[in-house]
DNA sequence: TTGAGTATGTTATGTTATTACATAGATTGC
DNA sequence: GCAATCTATGTAATAACATAACATACTCAA
């Protein structure tokens, strides 16, 4: 399990605003958050956003182009194995979720099609409990 | 099983590119492939492939922002439950995969949760057998 | 203190997707 | 027939998401 280096300036502060929000919120999102203090271009969301991504405290929602904070504080989510979601495309609650027999199921067949995965991604959408 | 309604014009030229295609084709892809046939703007292929993934005979990958005909020719694929995806970043390739047991965990998780699914998205990205 | 590596700033541009509005064709009921 | 309605299509403009290219600054070890 790979430690967690410092994080610079701008990565700290793309981290709190995801870790402080409520729910998934997209790069440009992110971006107006920080325009008081000192954000300008998408990019410097997206090079910060990068580097969370590969450390592991970050994770990205393909199906709705947004990111959320790791709702494992202080641990390399990597070390976890596959993450799956939930995202309610209501209230956009996200519920992330780890299954060893999920990982190995998709990886046992993964390795029957002899293909070398690098990273997976499962999201499901629908209404979370509250907005069923 | 919803039988699959007669395609219109512009669905059948779209599903038509996609069946042809060696592999997932980007929406403006598809758009430029089609300007011969009288295609001049994005919503034209968007509104076709709304209708076809509907119709469960185009799937979306998520992670690629791609459009791939389904494997299943002449099914309408969402009667086999859930789709997973393998796609191969070197040559693009993909590899479309059911799996009850992995559906069967899954679904079984969100109902734990209390949650309604409405749509699943299950994308491995790595190397292909032949690419690895 | 210089050179290498990393982080940042800035502008421009590329790519993906939707909104809004107009037109055309098919179908139904009168 | 001929309106009323519904679906499909056409077109322009714009919104939303992401990256390329280049410039500057910081940091740390040789």
């Amino acid at each position: 399990m790979n430690a967690i280096p410092q994080l610079t300036k701008n990565q700290t502060l793309v981290f709190d605003v995801l870790s402080h929000a409520d729910g998934p919120l997209s790069a440009y999102t992110i971006l107006d958050r920080l325009r008081d203090r000192g954000f300008r271009a998408p990019l410097q969301v997206y090079r910060a956003l990068e580097k969370l991504l590969e450390y592991g405290v970050v994770h990205r929602l393909e199906s709705i182009n947004s990111f959320v904070a790791c709702a494992h504080p202080g641990e390399d989510c990597h070390s976890h194995g596959l993450v799956a979601f939930a995202i309610c495309d209501k209230c956009g609650q996200v519920t992330e979720f780890h299954d060893h027999e999920l990982d190995h199921r998709l990886m046992s067949w993964v390795r029957g099609q002899k293909f070398k995965p690098e990273k997976a991604t499962i999201e499901i959408r629908g209404r979370c409990a509250a907005c069923a």
